[in-house]
RNA sequence: GCGCCAGUAGCUCAGCUGGAUAGAGCAACGGCCUUCUAAGCCGUAGGUCCAAGGUUCGAAUCCUUGCUGGCGUACCA
């Protein structure tokens, strides 16, 4: 908002600039406008001078100087400009334009944050696709929650956002899932049964197997496997569904792989390559050539008994997206899907779709730890923690939150024992203790009849603390973050700036008292944190947070 | 072997397109509740940003090489 104003004038005067011949058109937009680290350096800095000195081979100090020149005394928001270090141009706003935020923020409300700079771009975003084999493991949730976090995001940008879960239900998977149920049904029921040597071995199974004998007693004794991988299945979704409704995550739609088949997409897609000449048989299989998208081999897509690869239709499945007219899609993968990002995004190409419309979001592993220990996890041998029984310890709220703090790039350790024992330490707190505390004030000045004044009748200019000034230029930051977090998909710096935005307030909190004696500042102290108040909800609720009344 | 990700304070991690003096939380130590919620605040301490080269006005950030850890590298998904 600021910023933008402020990023107006600059480029206003690096045109001037051309125009007067002082250097050539060459730096545009290339050069930043930032909040300095350090204090003493001026509301915003840019580097301008220096940018456009690296690129003409003149001093940037001289650059800096002629700028300033140019900038001359148009100096509407400005108080003063100062060049400082190897040539930055430092800008002191005047004091009175930080209070301006205010009032856009009460209009807009719980909008305000919200921007269109998506331009109404229909966005697919495809997580959790998870295949009903089991609950959802930890790192399902951080799927679950990393996904629904960029979806979020971009709906608030303007974006036209649905969100997918891709899964499959048959398929070898399925089939020892089905075996596993039968298996642990006539082991319940005291036959003779064979558990398949890699079979599911969690307790869900026997769960499943107890629920089809309290149904049908041992008249399935005889029954086929898939009726029982059919039973498991639909049982397995359910609780998938339960668990995902509980951290407040819903789909726009479910995409079963097998549509693929129904609608034939996936023999369109090897007549597609076949006659790009990019599919051949080898021993019975039929290849990709991968090879020639900078693989190091090429790639069996139809293996010699007929069946397809997974590669196949997941190839057929971004056709599909395509063809559904989806302009940015996103999907949200484990680390441990790398391997089919390379041939997925080579088949995009080889039936001739702009490859760049598909964005991998790869996020690393979860570890568990308990005790300082890592648990080993594995989904086969069961000894994982579901999502469920990590929010049941810790709560959606923190569930979200921690699963939000690290980038998709880093690791996340999860320490069991800290979310346990100490769970009033979590950070999640510190942030709606902030919001809480600020309702808090806004009753009490209820009870003593103090009203918050509308934005015509505040004396603005009683906002004199530096505490003051910090906690408005967060504020003022607010908008562009979410867009550019938006933009590269990045939910955790929402995070970050919440924790900052908190702890600014807290400091404030501990050194002014809002509610006073000087009825002006008073009024202007409570439209600030009535604000303020505003932005932290927009912030929680972005991220899928509550933003509680009181604790 | 090859590919992807990471290596920043005791621990867990931020650091957005290279920017000016390196950041937070937890843990440690010392203070602050007759005053709007102490789930809070203030202060102290803690660093060769894995290593070595390179690019330039300027590198935690970019390039090369090496080391360490994770995940892949299937006619499993």
């Amino acid at each position: 908002m600021i910023k933008s104003q402020l990023k107006k004038i600059i480029d206003d005067c690096f045109q001037k600039g051309v125009e007067q011949g002082a250097w050539t058109d060459e730096a545009r937009n290339t050069f930043t406008v930032e909040i300095p680290k350090h204090a003493g350096q001026g509301d915003f800095s840019t580097n301008l001078a220096l940018i456009i000195a690296g690129k003409e081979k003149q001093k940037p100090r001289d650059v800096a100087q002629r700028f300033s020149e140019i900038l001359g005394t148009d100096m509407s928001i400005i108080d003063k400009t100062e060049i400082a270090g190897p040539g930055f141009v430092n800008f002191f706003l005047r004091e009175n334009v930080w209070t301006t935020i205010l009032e856009p923020v009460y209009q807009q409300a719980e909008l305000f944050g919200h921007s269109t700079i998506g331009n109404k771009l229909k966005v697919l975003v495809e997580f959790v696709s998870a295949n009903p084999t089991g609950p959802l493991s930890i790192g399902h949730g951080r799927n679950a929650i990393l996904g629904d976090a960029i979806a979020r995001l971009l709906e608030v940008t303007g974006h036209d956002v649905s969100r997918e879960y891709y899964f499959n239900d048959a398929g070898r998977q399925m089939r020892v899932l089905g075996a596993s149920t039968k298996a642990r049904y006539l082991e319940l029921l005291e036959r003779e049964n064979e558990f398949p040597e890699d079979g599911y071995q969690g307790d869900y199974i026997y769960d499943i197997a107890k629920d089809i004998i309290e149904q049908s007693g041992d008249s399935m004794v005889d029954v086929d496997i898939l009726n029982f991988k059919d039973i498991a299945q639909k049982a397995i979704f359910k609780e998938i569904d339960t668990t995902l409704k509980a951290i407040g995550i819903k789909f726009d739609n479910y995409f079963n792989e097998h549509t693929l088949y129904e609608e034939g997409l996936l023999d369109e897609v090897v007549q597609d390559l076949r006659a790009k000449n990019l599919v051949y048989e080898k021993e019975d299989a039929t290849w990709f050539k991968t090879s020639e998208f900078g693989q190091e081999q090429d790639r069996v897509i139809i293996k010699s008994t007929g069946e397809p690869t997974y590669r196949l239709p997941d190839i057929a499945y971004h056709k599909e997206k395509f063809k559904r007219g989806f302009e940015w899609m996103i999907n949200v993968f484990g680390a441990d899907h790398i391997a089919t990002v390379p041939d997925v995004l080579a088949g995009v190409r080889a039936l001739g779709f702009d490859e760049s419309k598909v964005k991998v979001i790869l996020h690393q592993f979860v570890t568990l730890t308990r005790e300082g220990k890592q648990v080993k996890m594995s989904t086969r041998k069961a000894t994982f923690i579901t999502v469920d029984e990590l929010c049941d310890i810790v709560g959606p709220d923190a569930l979200r939150f921690f699963f939000l703090m690290r980038k998709p790039d880093s690791q996340l350790e999860f320490d069991l024992d800290l979310a346990t024992k100490q769970s009033q330490e979590n950070p999640v707190y510190y942030v709606q203790y902030a919001h809480a505390r600020l309702c808090s004030i806004e009753k009490m000045a209820q009870d003593k009849d103090v009203s918050r004044p509308d934005s015509a009748s505040v004396h603005l200019d009683s906002l004199q603390e530096p505490e003051e000034f910090e906690l408005l230029k967060t504020m003022a930051d607010f908008p562009e973050l979410v867009a550019s977090s938006a933009q590269d998909l990045a939910p955790h710096r929402i995070i970050f700036y919440l924790m900052e935005l908190a702890g600014q307030f807290h400091s404030y909190y501990n050194k002014h008292k809002v509610l006073t004696e000087d009825a002006k500042l008073t009024e202007a102290r409570l439209y600030l944190c009535g604000a303020l108040k505003i932005v932290l909800a927009n912030g929680l609720h972005l991220v899928g947070i509550t933003a509680p009344e009181n604790m």
